[in-house]
DNA sequence: CTTGTTTTTATACGACCGTATAGTTTGCGC
DNA sequence: GCGCAAACTATACGGTCGTATAAAAACAAG
């Protein structure tokens, strides 16, 4: 046929990734990243099309095999709520591997940039409406206060998923005052108990009647 | 003496304000700014050394006044946990206010943003110590158990202060799911009312033995 | 009117960025 | 060997950015 590859798309994507948990996807420079992966300029825009499709593929690559568990997570059993337990294990396990790289772009995000939010909104992500579809089968069959779902939702990611995006930016960012980075030294907030215990809560305090949310 | 000024500095600090409130500290750009006030670019080094500087002196501008009704409020009065109530009225007060650039510079410093890690760590932010001052006269009083005060102050500062700013990001962000957004519809999170309970409520769980902190 | 000082303007420099494009290398089937 | 196609290289374009600098404008004092 022609030119044997010397796969350096692998090599790309491989340190993309690196590249992209450290710099987030707002600072990303794509002459950077070629020069760590040791890779010509015009590779890149040969392989990959853009800098937004580049991450856009990225981010796919680290979000579908996650969502694909979550789905067989949510499909096995009976009991709506082990269904939703199984579910939100799936998910937190998943931030907790991802955690560095998920905080860098959840802190992108909520400063405006717009690569994340493109692959957001392009439907790509798909677990909440999951979430949302488990929470709703909790309440027809009455283990959940009526309401709406999405309050239920925000409830259980803040009370779960949040602390562990939260405690990675403060953990890794020298700037921020001592004593709260004191606070998150020991580490046991990414545990897998940790995460379990905090979903049982969330749980056991949805069987009661929901609180008012303030914060 | 010479050619009278037109005020464009001033001009410049008004605009500016409003600047880095809608781009935060990240995005914020010199030449945007410029065209935004009507102001010569040439004006802009002019009359302040540096885009640095000027983020900087904007930020004087609005933490220190906060700082000084601190100070009074927390030097006035005996008991050391109304002292401290009193001090925390008036941060959550200034944070309420000025919610939208502060959780804007949070994003940003969160996301790894230099100028505003410079002000944090140049010295210039000083209620911390303050505050810390406060919890540790509330130990030496024995209202509050003994331990490290950073853990308190991460404890009060997340029941208290770190929903205005979350909820703020969420609330301004167009790009987040739906249902985490419709929550914080109401506003009920920033009134006066809500603050008071939130610092009620956190010191008041504190004269209790202080809980784990696992999230 | 001239001199001097301050404010204001216009323009240029150098750096970085994402992207485009023309050209070169390299191996295949013929 | 030859042509072709895929992989790879080198370089350039156009843009934004913060900053620097030289010149012009505007007023007061002499």
């Amino acid at each position: 046929m022609a030119r044997p590859s010397q796969n350096l798309d692998q090599r790309l994507t491989r340190v993309g990734r690196r590249h992209l948990t450290r710099r987030g996807s707002a600072r990303f420079s794509v002459r950077e990243l070629c020069a760590e992966a040791g890779v010509n300029l015009g590779m890149f825009h040969y392989h990959f099309r853009s800098k937004a499709a580049f991450i856009s593929g990225l981010l796919e690559e680290i979000y579908n095999p996650m969502f694909a568990r979550l789905n067989l997570a949510a499909g096995s059993g009976q009991d709506p709520v082990e269904k939703l337990r199984s579910a939100l294990r799936v998910f937190g396990g998943w931030v907790t591997e991802h955690r560095v790289l998920l905080s860098r772009l959840a802190a992108d995000l909520l400063g405006g940039e717009s690569n994340v939010a493109a692959f957001i909104r392009t439907a790509e992500v798909r677990h909440i409406a999951v979430m949302v579809g488990l929470i709703l089968e909790c309440q027809r069959a009455d283990r959940f206060p009526p309401g709406h779902p999405g309050e239920i939702m925000v409830f259980i990611g803040g009370a779960t998923f949040l602390p562990l995006l939260v405690g990675t930016l403060a953990q890794n960012n020298k700037h921020l005052p001592a004593p709260i980075r004191a606070v998150l030294k020991d580490g046991t907030l990414f545990t897998e108990a940790a995460l379990s215990r905090r979903i049982d809560a969330a749980l056991r305090g949805l069987t009661l009647p929901l609180p008012k949310l303030r914060a």
